[in-house]
DNA sequence: TCCGTTCGATACGGAAACGTATCCGATACA
DNA sequence: TGTATCGGATACGTTTCCGTATCGAACGGA
C-alpha cells in the first residue's frame, strides 16, 4: 500500500528500492525502449521481485513518468546553472558548448527522453507534463537572450526573444533526431553551433 | 513459404491481403505506438488471422519496415514534386506551405514516423536504411536551393547548400516535436514558415 | 473446366507476463 | 529491547500472445 503521496511512514529501504528500480527502468528502457520492456525484466536487473515493484508503482506507466519527472529535473537545474555561467555578452559557441555538454553527452537520456516523447503524443496528461518542461527550459534561454540584448543583435525573421528561444529549442531537438540516427556526437555539437549561429546571429 | 521475394507466383489475392495488413497495422502503430501493438490487433483489423500474417511477413519487425519504406517513398516523391513546382525564385513561403501540406498534415503519419525513429535508434540496420530516406529527401532540398542560387542570398553562417539544407531538416523535425505536443497544425506551419525564413534569408 | 499451386484459416502446445493475496523478515520508534 | 508497522518475497491462477503444423478453399494457367 501506500504508493501514493499520502505517507504513513517512508523508510530508508524503501527510497533505496525506489530508487534501484528507477536506475534498473532507466538502463532497461534505453537498451530496449519504453514499449519492449517488461515490468519482470525491470525487477531482474534491480535485484527485486515484481511484489517490490507492485508496492512503489501502480505500472510501467506511473513508474516511466517518475523516471522522466527526475532525470528532467536535474537536467533542467544543469542547464540553467550553465546559462548563468557567464557574463552579459552573449558568446554563442561558448554557450552552446556547455549546454551541449550537458545535453548532448548521454545517449542513454537521448533514447529515454524521445521514447517518453512518443509516449506523451499518445497521452494528453503526459504531453501537458513535458510542454511544462519544455517551457521551463526554454524560460531559461528567453532570460539568457533578454540579458544579453542590447549586446547582440537578433535576426528581424526572429520577432522577438521570445521567438529566438523557441528557435533553439527547434533547433536543439532536430539535431537530436539526427544524433540519434549517426550516433556522431562531435558532428552534432559543431552541427548545433553552427545552426545557432545563424539562428542568432542574423 | 514465400515470404521473401524469391517470387514463385503472387496472386491477386496475395497483394490484397499483404495491403491490407499494412493499412491495419498503420491505423494501431499510430493508435497505440509500436512497441505496444500485438500481431494478433493488427489481424485482427484486417480481418484476417495470424495464418495470413505469419505467410506475409516474417514478424512485427519486418511488416513495420515494409510500411516504413512505403509510405516513405510516396512522401519522398510528393516533396520532390512539390519542390518542383515553381520557378527559379525561391518563395520560401509559397513552397514551405506546399511542402508542409505534405509533411505536417497527418498527424498518423507522425506517430508512426517518431516511432520508426526511436526504433532505428536501437537497430543500427534500420538507422542506415533511415538516413538513406532522409538524404534522399535532402538531396531534393539541396537541388531546389541550388537552383535559387543567384537569386536568392544564404546567410554567411550557413556555409554552403548543403549546410542550408541540412539545416532545413533540423527545422522541421524541430517543429515536428513541438507539434507532436501541442497538436497545433497550424501553428507549427507558421512557426516552420517563420523558421525557414530567418534561416534562409540571412 | 480441370489441375497443380498458393494462400490463409484452424487448431495446438507452450511461454511469458500479468496482478493479487498472503506471509515473514526488516525497520523505526518508544 | 520490545513491538507495531512497513516492505518486499513468495506463490498462486489467469490472460495474452506466440510460432508452427496441417488442411481445405481459392486461384491462375492450360
Amino acid at each position: 500500500m501506500a504508493v501514493d503521496g499520502t505517507a504513513g511512514r517512508v523508510t530508508r529501504r524503501r527510497r533505496r528500492t525506489r530508487a534501484d528500480l528507477l536506475g534498473a527502468a532507466f538502463s532497461v528502457f534505453a537498451a530496449k525502449g519504453f514499449g519492449h520492456v517488461s515490468i519482470e525484466e525491470i525487477c531482474e536487473r534491480a535485484g527485486y521481485t515484481r511484489g517490490a515493484f507492485y508496492s512503489n508503482f501502480t505500472g510501467l506507466d506511473e513508474l516511466f513518468f517518475a523516471l522522466y519527472t527526475e532525470r528532467a529535473g536535474l537536467i533542467a537545474e544543469q542547464v540553467a546553472g550553465a546559462l548563468a555561467q557567464d557574463g552579459p555578452d552573449l558568446d554563442v559557441p561558448a554557450a552552446v558548448d556547455r549546454v551541449t555538454e550537458v545535453l548532448l553527452l548521454d545517449r542513454d537520456w537521448l533514447l529515454v527522453k524521445t521514447d517518453f516523447l512518443v509516449h506523451a503524443a499518445r497521452d494528453p496528461e503526459v504531453a501537458r507534463a513535458l510542454l511544462e518542461h519544455r517551457a521551463r527550459l526554454r524560460g531559461a534561454i528567453e532570460d539568457r537572450l533578454a540579458r544579453a540584448r542590447g549586446h547582440t543583435e537578433l535576426p528581424a525573421a526572429l520577432t522577438d526573444v521570445r521567438g529566438a528561444a523557441h528557435a533553439v529549442v527547434a533547433a536543439y531537438d532536430g539535431v537530436t533526431t539526427q544524433l540519434l540516427l549517426d550516433r556522431d556526437v562531435a558532428a552534432a555539437r559543431a552541427w548545433l553551433k553552427q545552426l545557432l549561429t545563424a539562428l542568432l546571429t542574423g
